[in-house]
DNA sequence: ACCGAGGTGGACCTTAAGTCAACCCGCGGG
DNA sequence: CCCGCGGGTTGACTTAAGGTCCACCTCGGT
């Protein structure tokens, strides 16, 4: 399927609002990205707000995907292994070159109040990984895999939010230390 | 001392900027609440973002003194009592009313790049209560002082974070079950 | 032959940041 | 005594950005 110009101006949106934050970027800078007028953005897009919310379910879908995929890819077969990879996803994530913090986390963080539409969605992404690591943890035989899941992905958005923050480059290397903690503490008794 | 009308227009922005995000808080909407006109609101600072930065510095020296007077409030003398205080700190913080997350992570979100001026005194306030726990740590005779307190900051940021985006109560309990793990492993050989 | 989707240009409105000019008032020091 | 200065006022103004509106173009499918 080509590439439709809504699919472009999504595209351009997630980058540079991700980039430099969503009230920082005028709508006429991704206008100029994709090389529309005003007037069709505003045929693709009722507003500005609307095309975000576009960006992160967009973005939302592709993360989960690629959650799975990688952890899937990097841990192998074992739920176990699985379980460890998670925090190798985490390591790829915010040792990428063009991190910026979890852009979910940014848009919650832009629109603090919560039934904000941004924040819901932000919220929504967040429970879907949660998901997904939960039904790990229960493959992996965790004692409780729902807790296992929220103190994992506790641990991840710490990670997310201290590297962006403070840029600190060993900020991996105590999620890893603290994840391992607590999977051993979970998965002990089989 | 009397509190100035620079000190007031200080207090209006941390109140405003944290809830509502600084780019979405009018500066009229602050000096209607001080009282004075705009003009005279830039004989006090050069911008806005000028405002933003007295406001988050301000919050910084009121945070580290704080955090300190409630961990030994709710510590009392013990080292090994601090250390487990701090997530009552961090509860009292994100089970407040008014908690919209931690507003120096706002602040670096909604200037997502490193250099800018509110990042940096984010990444500062960071540090500075990562070297009070830190202390803490030292004197209750872990392991790698360092090691532990950058772990339980983590924590913390994980805890402010989740609680902020998906409003999870469970959270800090989440963050307790962790803190306690950690403590425990690195505090067991005197 | 025509309709609708997607595009153009350009005028226009509103809000918000920031500037500027002209003026007022109270107070401390030469 | 009065001059200057810190802090305040009003109101007009500029610029940038989001958003609206209108008249018009062009291409593909029924």
């Amino acid at each position: 399927m080509k590439t439709t110009t809504r699919q472009r101006l999504v595209e351009s949106a997630i980058h540079r609002f991700y980039r430099d934050g969503f009230r920082n970027v005028g709508i006429e800078q991704i206008l100029s990205d994709v090389g529309i007028s005003k007037t069709a953005f505003y045929k693709h897009f009722e507003c500005k707000e609307d095309l975000m919310l576009a960006a992160l379910e967009m973005q939302n879908q592709w993360l989960q995907e690629t959650f799975r995929a990688m952890i899937r890819q990097r841990g192998g077969e074992a739920p176990i292994d699985q379980l460890s990879a998670v925090m190798d996803v985490v390591e790829s994530i915010i040792e990428s070159d063009e991190f910026h913090g979890c852009i979910f986390v940014n848009a919650a963080m832009e629109f603090p109040l919560p039934h904000e539409p941004a924040h819901v969605s932000a919220s929504a992404n967040k429970r879907a990984i949660e998901d997904i690591v939960a039904a790990i943890a229960a493959e992996a035989g965790a004692d409780d895999p729902r807790a296992l899941a929220s103190e994992l992905c506790l641990i991840m958005e710490g990670a997310y939010v201290t590297r962006h923050v403070t840029g600190n480059p060993q900020t991996i290397n105590i999620a890893r230390r603290l994840a391992t903690l607590v999977i051993a503490a979970r998965c002990s008794g089989s």
